[in-house]
DNA sequence: GCAATAAAAATTGTTGACAATCTTTGTTAA
DNA sequence: TTAACAAAGATTGTCAACAATTTTTATTGC
């Protein structure tokens, strides 16, 4: 329940980059990072029990990837998209996702297929449950899965980096408590999967990005702060 | 003509990131960086005049886009794609590109459409003098202007990161003496562009890149390297 | 009490030295 | 001559100390 307990947790240490930006964005996804959170170094450094290097490295990556900011001299922040940055974002996704359930028709497994229904049935067990951060956290997952089923690695990069953007976005702009997506449309595009039916799968997808973009107003702007060592806890 | 006139050219010197990887992306895409050229860290201090955790920062950013390899203990590489990242690259372009050609004409401005022409101009003329090097420069940026006049940076990076390597891909696999287009096909683009055409110009954009992924063959493997300090003198 | 200023603390940016690893060179023996 | 091995050299990875900047805290004057 604290920091520190990282390193104890997994004493064999010594995490790389990939895990520790892999993990920011995890959190960020389930919106335990809201925008603005400062990412100081010292805080990364006791948090994941790694050098400085590590940790720059890592929020350079993220920054690379528009999830943090990193201004001069002043820090690293978790990115706060603008509204402008939101239309690309979204534009960016509409552009993208269809075709890439498109290819996840292609491709998908009748193991792909269990593995998004197993999915699935988290996503509605932890809607029915009420556990919202859980929501979110699959929501948002079940977009990155699909794209692995599209056996892409380029595409499967993007969708990641744009499903984190969005949580970012949809916790300054959405209304408060909004999740990511409503598992049913999820379950709609299942199903056209399971028909092999890749307009319909892309058409249910356009329609489905439309439907979190139209969840979002771009007015208001909430802000927030937490505390690193809490956020990186062993849950 | 030689690495170090680089700071003596324009000595204001301490050149960003930014800059550092914005000329490695030219050089690859330009074909003066040919696949599994090594990247020393000393050489390209040298060729850059700069320190090398600046070097050390942009070879990062470089692998986090596929540009460059990063062997631990061994060395920045400029990235030899198989063919199943070919592959990769292709369906990529496939599903981006057709949709960055629509935004393009939802967006672009008179003034956009005379910088392509101008542009489509300058290839024009490379082709005719037979300027190899220039051809290939050219081609591979029209795709990168044409995601800039589309007006979102997402797609515009993802663009250049995919013609990027695209050229790894044509160095590696492509015909000798293959360029990334052919210049008619691009002149069709900006004439659907013109009439506002959004299916035509999408239509287009597919078929180009078609065209190109046929122009390369999924066998032979060139290998080459070369001398850094003569890759980033000032032409 | 409040604003402005100055000192102190904390945080980030950079550099250089050292350790670890790989590569090359040179040597020896079969 | 070739293969195996050893030493030397070069390159990359890491760390700790220092410099530069920002943020916080304390003080002064109004």
């Amino acid at each position: 329940m604290f920091g520190s307990s990282e390193k104890v947790a997994d004493g064999a240490g010594d995490l790389n980059e990939e895990v520790i930006v892999d993990r920011i964005y995890q959190a960020v996804i389930e919106q335990r990072l809201p925008p603005g959170t400062k990412l100081s170094e010292s805080a990364l450094c006791k948090a994941f029990n790694v050098g400085r290097m590590r940790i720059r490295r890592s929020l350079l990556l993220l920054a690379s990837r528009n999830i943090v900011d990193l201004q001069s001299n002043r820090g690293a922040y978790v990115s706060s998209p603008t509204s402008a940055e939101a239309r690309e974002v979204f534009e960016a996704r509409r552009c993208i996702e269809p075709n890439v359930a498109r290819a996840a028709v292609e491709r998908a497994t009748a193991a792909d297929i269990e593995t998004l229904e197993e999915h699935l049935g988290w996503e509605s067990a932890a809607h029915r449950q009420g556990d919202r951060q859980q929501v979110i956290r699959l929501s948002g997952e079940f977009h990155v899965k699909l794209a692995e089923v599209a056996r892409n690695h380029i595409m499967h990069r993007m969708v990641k980096e744009l499903v984190t953007r969005t949580s970012l976005i949809i916790g300054l702009f959405g209304a408060p408590g909004t999740a990511n997506c409503h598992d049913d449309e999820h379950a709609d595009i299942i199903s056209a999967l399971k028909q092999r039916d890749q307009d319909q799968v892309a058409q249910i997808m356009t329609h489905h990005l439309q439907h979190i973009e139209t969840q979002i107003d771009l007015t208001a702007r909430r802000n927030a702060g937490v505390d690193l060592t809490n956020v990186f806890s062993d849950e």
